[in-house]
DNA sequence: TTTCTTGCTACAATTACTGTAGCATCACGC
DNA sequence: GCGTGATGCTACAGTAATTGTAGCAAGAAA
């Protein structure tokens, strides 16, 4: 689908603006999970299936491959979903979700 | 659908994490979006459409119950969608996104 | 009373996602 | 070599979410 940061054809917005490919991106059922489930190590395709409820492997095969394509997140040799140091970057923007979601529960 | 923060039937896990609860709700389609539009200032429902590339009334309308019922967004008295200071709390933390995804067009 | 604009809804068509099953490949123990 | 188990990944029918278009009721002007 999305093959270059930034640009392509990406559902909403065709502006070029990045930030709008970005949320397009991460608005995708899953896409932020997965971000999330490998923020501190990396997993396999089942063990990360395993940390997302069980989602459908067909829809996390489908947002592993974007978030392979926008350069996020990438399969390592031996096997296995990691980061790459763009999306460390990437988790570093929303890694304040975790205690922003505290406030909000005590809300 | 979603209630209450943190808690509420919310698809995906179950275990009641706020963190989960929220990356659900903001990995709907046109979650992220619509907070965005609103970052800067309060917005009627039919600019907030224009700004969203004239997304279906449909989702936007349900997204925005959401959103209201999630406590981060509030109709005005006089009409227009804004943010309430739980929504501008959520929106610094995802104001980064900005500068991420400009570092990211680069790469 | 006509003409705006507001928030919001109906509804059929289309797309996305779910749940289950299973394939091909590779490494291991034997 | 032969099973056993794990890996990444795919097929596919059923279901749920989203789209696109049209339009409603209420309020404010004019």
């Amino acid at each position: 689908m999305a093959k270059e940061a930034g640009e392509s054809r990406v559902r909403g917005s065709r502006t070029g603006r990045p930030i709008m490919a970005l949320l397009d991106l991460l608005g995708r059922r899953w896409s932020l999970r997965i971000l999330w489930e490998l923020r501190n190590e990396p997993l396999t395709s089942r063990a990360l299936r395993a940390a997302c409820d069980e989602a459908s492997p067909t829809v996390l095969q489908a947002r592993l491959t974007e978030l392979r394509e926008a350069g996020f997140v990438e399969l390592g040799e031996g096997g296995g979903y990691g980061l790459t140091p763009l999306g460390r970057d990437l988790r570093g923007t929303f890694m304040p979700l975790h205690k922003f979601a505290e406030r909000w529960k005590k809300s």
